[in-house]
DNA sequence: AGATAATCGGAGGCTGTCTCCGGTTGCAGG
DNA sequence: CCTGCAACCGGAGACAGCCTCCGATTATCT
């Protein structure tokens, strides 16, 4: 009775597999962040060298495959949150996270209209992703909450739903300014009534 | 030598092509609003009774089609804007309409898409929308620093990116609720320091 | 009414999405 | 090693939406 996988354990997979799906991935970030959320997915596939077919076995749908591209950086981006908050004082650690969550959506146009559903959306496929996020903002804004520099009753998907529309119209010329102050009023309109 | 219209005047439009042109608007509105920024044209002209070329000769591009749909709204936006100057006191006035800007923005999904280039995205095709909507808020803002309830650097802009954020996101539950707390948090950040 | 110019609308080419299935290939157990 | 099975591969093709083209139709002017 030494091994038997009879149902429950289900084999790991191919290694032909595993290496197409790695290429596909790379080949899909690519395309999205030059051709936007609606690059052609057979494109990608042959560019990656494989069949259609390959392609929606791995992801079945689109968004499946937004969501495998940018979990990566959904991932940097809450760790980013363990770091400030460790090293920055409250309010200081909430204005970084801040600018570095718009940073980073901007720089991959992909990502906005997957936002839609993070923030709440109708789709539950980004859920895991929605998580990780609101729990970096919810950690930061409940810090400067108990430190005092931010007002009680702050719900803090409202910070990031402006945030989110920051970085919709990153395109625009000199946006980075505009983000920035963008934090800076949002920080200083959730800071308490004196 | 009554009249001549040998190439200057252009004739006035056939009766039957305004009608359909109204038509094709109304299931455009319905649709756009229904199915989202990328409903089907060709539906469209079934639904109106017209063939798919009628459309495509009364709006070359989807993004045509789209911007006829929500000029109106647009246009009520910026009335509004008028109103609320005239009747309510400078910061007042600002809410009032920021509130009403995202709650319109809201009702038609279409527009939010759109919005991207009203605040200085590539595409040219929204510049009479864009010059509608920045002139009423920066004539609210303006107002405002004027009796001194707004800090004096303050770019609208960055006002108005917020808000197609808190619009984009209109589809989840509270939203409402949300948006006022956002636009909240927008002024009291936008007030002068002490 | 007749000429003229604009409009109508559907057929069809094109592109992208997604499915289906025969052929192929890796992975145990003998 | 080698054999059988299960999983994987990939391209053909059905389907849907976008957009164009052009013969037939209809309004407008003289």
């Amino acid at each position: 009775m030494a091994k038997k996988r009879s149902q429950s354990v289900p084999r790991k997979p191919r290694t032909d597999a595993q290496r197409n799906r790695e290429r596909i991935l790379e080949v899909a970030k690519e395309a999205f962040t030059r051709f936007g959320a609606d690059a052609s997915l057979d494109d990608m596939a042959r560019q990656a060298g494989v069949g259609a077919g390959t392609l929606y076995r791995h992801f079945p749908t689109r968004d499946t495959l937004i969501e495998a591209v940018y979990r990566g950086e959904v991932e940097k981006i809450a760790a980013a949150q363990r770091k400030f908050a460790a090293t920055l004082p409250p309010v200081e650690a909430l204005r970084a996270w801040m600018l570095l969550f718009v940073d980073h959506i901007a720089a991959k146009q992909i990502i906005a209209p997957a936002l839609n559903s993070v923030v709440g959306g109708p789709s539950k496929l980004y859920e895991g992703s929605r998580v990780l996020i609101q729990g970096a903002i919810d950690a930061l804004v409940k810090r400067a909450i108990k430190s005092g520099d931010i007002r009680k009753d702050l719900d803090p998907f409202d910070l990031l739903r402006a945030l989110i529309g920051a970085s919709y119209t990153a395109s625009a010329p000199g946006w980075q300014q505009s983000a920035r102050r963008l934090v800076d009023i949002l920080i200083t309109g959730s800071r308490p009534r004196k």
